[in-house]
DNA sequence: GCACCGATGTATCGTCTCGATACATCGGAG
DNA sequence: CTCCGATGTATCGAGACGATACATCGGTGC
């Protein structure tokens, strides 16, 4: 998930960490945002793969430039997506399978680079998401009507409000689809 | 917050770690689930911590009970509280600070268990939740005034869709105050 | 001029969580 | 009488997080 996003923001321009991780927060909804401890261990890692290069040009200072023994000078990095991930960047967008929506943030982070993404594949993504949403929404429905019984008025609250979430989230969905599809010139089902 | 959650429903019967997790994750909303991998290193923590107790009776079958030298058999094991674990619960019943409601995950769990908890207690925590899911709302707010020119239809969507669902838990919020102030005989204030 | 401060910036550490997996027993359906 | 799904305990590696350290830059106030 991290790597579809660090390519996908690198794919637009080469960016420092530090500004990698303020879009990344922007990116996720604008709730949830990254820790540095995610951030840098994921850019190591596709340095390593090869997905994305370092420009290291400037050493930050003109110090005294030799061993300041405490633990070293830290310039700036810039990272820079290469040609081989921009090829696992469009690998990884024309993906439609169950892992691109049964996890709600790498749903999130396919939706915000839906302008890198075919039309029919954000039909199959927004569909998919939709079902995985719909089945949560009938585990809810049923534990709800199940514990009922045995009340504890705020465990139920949650609960229930819980269940108007996700009730709403398919609705959003429902919309969005319909959208996609009218835009496609697909006429859309009256499946209302 | 697991540790809480846990002392809380062995606090109600002894249980086993399979129990545990089958009610943690009803406890949790119903949608939210704990792992075998985060309860067993949870339950072993607190067991050194000396807040529960392990009652191992069984060895859960007679085989021939000599050396079957694969791993070694396992019993059924039931967790019970002990009454250091049953102090620290109400230790932690009471605390009403901002690591009680800022992180949603705990916040759930207090409200699970809000039966044990004063009115007092209850209706700080409450307004304190709702104090932070205003501030986010605040921060929702301004990112999307923000990234409302340098338009992506489908982040604007997203980040839409979780301003309402946040703008929809503030407003839950607000009546289960209400509600827990009108039983406390204090009219609620007009305040809506 | 200069002391201080908050934003920018890179990076690691220990602790925890998760998903996957292995192992093992029990009750019942076919 | 066998196979299957529920019950049940437990660990492993990958990775995410919060806290923290270190370091520079552009101001603002004095």
């Amino acid at each position: 998930m991290l790597e579809f996003a660090i390519l996908g923001l690198l794919h637009q321009s080469p960016m420092h960490g530090y500004e990698l991780r303020k879009q990344l927060s922007q990116v996720l909804g604008g709730l949830r945002s990254i820790s540095y401890g995610s951030l840098y261990p994921a850019l190591k890692r596709m340095r390593a793969a090869g997905l994305i290069s370092t420009d290291e040009p400037e050493p930050h200072a003109l110090l005294p430039a030799d061993a300041p023994p405490l633990t070293g000078r830290r310039g700036k990095v810039v990272y820079t997506i290469t040609a081989e991930g921009k090829e696992r960047f469009h690998e990884l967008v024309s993906q439609t399978g169950p892992e691109a929506y049964d996890d709600g943030g790498l749903f999130g982070v396919r939706l915000a680079f839906f302008g890198h993404t075919a039309s029919d594949v954000r039909l199959r993504i927004l569909e998919g998401r939709r079902r995985t949403v719909e089945r949560q929404r009938e585990g809810l429905r049923c534990s709800l009507a199940r514990t009922r019984e045995r009340l504890d008025r705020y465990t139920l609250e949650l609960q229930r409000h819980g269940l108007e979430s996700v009730d709403r989230e398919v609705r959003w969905l429902s919309e969005l689809i319909d959208t996609e599809r009218r835009e496609a010139g697909e006429p859309p089902p009256t499946t209302t």
